[in-house]
RNA sequence: GGCCCCAUCGUCUAGUCAGGUCCAGGACGCCAGGUUUUCAUCCUGGAAACCGGGGUUCGAAUCCCCGUGGGGUCACCA
């Protein structure tokens, strides 16, 4: 008896309220949103808040945003409105949807545990099963709860209850009970009575963990199918002994594959910390390099792989150090300058293979609406997948392409605005668009923009003469490139309208009239305009620098480097 | 270490469930050419894989077993 069979189907996202949206967990909503759209059912968010330290209402607003972002949108949960969508709600009733406003609901599902002697109290400090774990572990065995306070009177444990003694509430597990699931994706999994020990139901501060919450949530909210990472495979018997003994049916499970880093190992939220530890480790670098750290936590931090410093702190030492860190969280595959229905394509096909074309051939560019309705658990595969971030950047680079320069423009000059306002106050919005022909084939993500046309942002005192390009480019040849760029000069002072096509033409008449190659000309012009020989088409970054830039850099040129 | 999961080019994968049409197809990357005023884009071509060993079968990438390798998980985190 499944949850699902003959129903509406309901998929759930449940993330915990620590920290940003993280990549693998913006799959697992991706791919529980558009199952639910392609069986014609309702898809939920759940916010799992039972860990009073560390969930933040900063950080569920944060996913909320970054789910929107991406296009995802949830038909019961926390409200929120992005532009003239909105999202969330409670049409059935099954709500509220956040754990630490459910209390009441896990209370009576405890007490009716303790009634029927399914779960007991149990008196254990923290440290003291700290120290027998330890025990165990130092013993070669596996540890497992000894069920001590199981051994004492009943009514001794309630007495002590009563009393107020701090306790926690422990599932008792059946003696031989094994379990069995038959998964969706990894076909049926069992495991053998005793592996399950009498696991934490409510902590000591009365917060459910989350075994317990998850299980009496998705019963009350209606949860037909639940897909999650294969890292809470483990999970599913704590999860399926708990619904026997509450008398829940059990919802569909479907375990998918793990997104893998570049060493092999689940990609997590500590990635970041871990790149910029190893760089700072080969600097040889003992305090932090960045102001706002102390000693102590800079060296605890260096010390202890599992310590992660805030985000800002970790940037501020990256940039120090010249340093890149992986994206890890949408937002900073957002700042980076990814597309949002890239991201969302890419993740996809880490572990879904979408349906052939009609004509046989390999799909892999497409959008959500084919997602949803495309996706099957049975589109699922096995194994594992590693994030391969130059694949990435290479299906974001296809995305640019796409677009025509005016719809680059306006999506470039949106990031702009929110993440390097600098640069686009520098540009001006009557540059914007010649600045996004320019640099569109010549950047894979956004924040590798600016760069491109950098030297149309500088002053052009600032202009630096590389070395190199100047002696290959301007002061060899025959003529010189210097004197070549004497002449166009005053071809290029004549130019009325100062556009690329414009430019172009004008150059291009110049050298033929001279009997050179284009290269003859251009050239020397990009090392005067630039400093260097790498730009974008001549026409372009004439046009960018501008008319009186153009010809103050050339003088300016034509006198440094004549000298030299 | 216990338990559990997985295994096709460097990477993501198609093919595996219904064994032959697979001397294994696509994509990213890589290499070589070409277009071009530089770079980039773009175009063409190429190298590149069924983890090993046993079975079953006329026939196995596909089914079974063993081994090896990788991963996940063993919290009063989720």
């Amino acid at each position: 008896m499944h949850a699902g069979s003959g129903k509406e189907v309901i998929t759930r996202f449940a993330p915990s309220p620590s920290g940003h949206l993280h990549i693998g967990g913006a799959r697992t909503a991706l791919f529980n949103w558009a199952f639910a759209r392609r069986m014609g059912g309702r898809f939920l968010l759940r916010i799992e808040d039972t860990d009073q330290a560390r969930s933040s209402e900063a950080s569920e607003r944060a996913i909320l945003h970054d789910l929107a972002w991406l296009g995802i949108g949830w038909d019961e949960g926390p409200e929120w409105r992005a532009g003239d969508a909105s999202f969330g709600g409670d049409p059935r009733g099954v709500g509220p949807f956040r754990q630490s406003e459910r209390l009441g609901m896990y209370r009576e599902h405890i007490d009716r545990l303790l009634e029927q002697g399914s779960a007991y109290a149990a008196f254990e400090s923290p440290e003291e099963l700290d120290a027998a774990r330890k025990a165990a572990i130092a013993r070669k065995e596996t540890y497992r709860y000894d069920r001590a306070a199981l051994e004492m009177p009943a009514e001794e444990r309630a007495a002590r209850v009563r009393a107020g003694e701090p306790h926690v509430v422990r599932l008792r597990v059946p003696e031989g009970a094994g379990v069995s699931v038959r998964d969706e994706v990894l076909g049926e999994v069992s495991f053998k009575p005793g592996e399950v020990d009498d696991f934490v139901l409510v902590k000591r501060d009365g917060y459910p963990t989350y075994h317990f919450a998850v299980v009496v949530d998705d019963a009350l909210m209606g949860v037909t199918h639940v897909l999650r990472g294969q890292e809470h495979l483990a999970n599913t018997p704590r999860h399926v002994l708990l619904q026997q003994a509450l008398g829940f049916a059990m919802p569909v499970y479907a375990h998918m594959p793990l997104i893998f880093n570049d060493k092999g190992a689940k990609m997590s939220k500590r990635e970041r910390d871990q790149t910029a530890r190893e760089a700072v480790k080969s600097a040889g670098i003992a305090s932090s390099p960045v102001g706002g750290i102390s000693d102590e936590v800079f060296g605890g931090w260096l010390a202890d792989k599992t310590r992660q410093l805030d985000s800002e702190a970790l940037e501020a030492i990256a940039g120090h150090l010249g340093l890149h860190l992986p994206e890890v969280s949408v937002e900073d595959f957002r700042s980076a300058g990814y597309f949002p229905e890239v991201i969302t394509n890419f993740i996809a096909l880490l572990g879904y293979t979408p349906s052939k074309h009609k004509d046989g051939g390999d799909r892999e560019k497409f959008d959500l609406e084919f997602l949803c309705r495309d996706f099957g658990i049975d589109r699922l595969g096995k194994s594992n997948a590693r994030f391969d971030r130059v694949k990435l950047a290479s299906f974001n680079a296809d995305a640019i392409g796409q677009l025509d320069d005016a719809a680059f423009a306006e999506r470039w000059g949106a990031w702009l605005a929110a993440y390097d306002p600098a640069t686009l106050e520098a540009l001006g919005a009557e540059r914007l668009v010649v600045g996004a022909r320019a640099v569109k084939p010549r950047c894979k993500v956004l924040s590798e923009a600016s760069a491109a046309i950098g030297f149309a942002l500088m002053r052009d005192d600032a202009v630096e003469f590389d070395e190199k390009a100047v002696g290959k480019v301007l002061a060899k040849g025959e003529p010189t490139g210097l004197s070549v760029l004497e002449e166009v000069r005053g071809v290029l002072a004549g130019v009325e309208s100062w556009e690329a096509g414009s430019i172009e033409a004008v150059c291009g008449a110049f050298a033929e009239s001279k009997g050179l190659g284009m290269g003859k000309v251009a050239q020397p012009l990009r090392v005067a305009v630039t400093g260097g020989t790498v730009s974008p088409g001549l026409g372009d970054t004439l046009a960018l620098v501008g008319k009186a830039s153009v010809l103050a850099r050339i003088d300016r040129c034509l006198r440094v480097c004549r000298v030299g």
